[in-house]
DNA sequence: CAAAAGTATCGATACATTTCAATATATAAA
DNA sequence: TTTATATATTGAAATGTATCGATACTTTTG
């Protein structure tokens, strides 16, 4: 993994709104709407747009779209490629 | 691992140059002096010291003094209870 | 088609991080 | 003890990020 992706990754998950997605998006199983995130982040709409497009930016989520709600799913191939180049970094 | 830890070591992860810093202290197999990193770090004295802060402020490096040098050393725990975590955010 | 609901984008402000020059501290050498 | 070397800290400028209100876009519903 390319040490640009690592650095970008490394900051979508430099902030507590964004791991707490990560969190939830586990707890549902794979199935965490857009506006679910309101339910346990108390920030405006447009700050969870931002923090959501982050982690999708990183490639760590994956969005689909379903009418006009937006569904998040895990990448868990970035997320594994991700800790694979963690462990390289141990002899 | 709590939630302000990882952000903490998500945030020391996320520079090129401390990427860079714990790639080097595995290629020199957990003895990376001070001042090397200046032969592959085209940054000032000081700026190396603030990166080098971040790294060992999120617990990933342990510094170690040798009268007036700083020896460095990657702490694996840390890292393995981090990569632990992310683990965690697979179902 | 008009109104409503869900999400994204824009522009501004506040806050955080990176970087450097200058300076301080600590240890070693002369 | 004076000087040199290695690292840390400080303060300031530049850049980046988080947050919000306002607004635009998209899809659904009436």
């Amino acid at each position: 993994m390319e040490v640009r992706k690592v650095e970008r990754i490394s900051k979508a998950l430099s902030d507590p709104s964004r791991i707490l997605i990560l969190q939830q998006l586990r707890e549902k199983e794979d199935c965490l709407y857009c506006h679910e995130i309101s339910d346990f982040i108390d920030l405006t709409q447009p700050s969870i747009s931002h923090h959501v497009k982050q982690l999708a930016d990183a490639d760590l989520i994956v969005t689909e779209k379903e009418g006009r709600n937006v569904k998040y799913k895990l990448n868990k191939t970035v997320l594994n490629e991700y800790v694979q180049f963690l462990n390289t970094l141990q002899v």
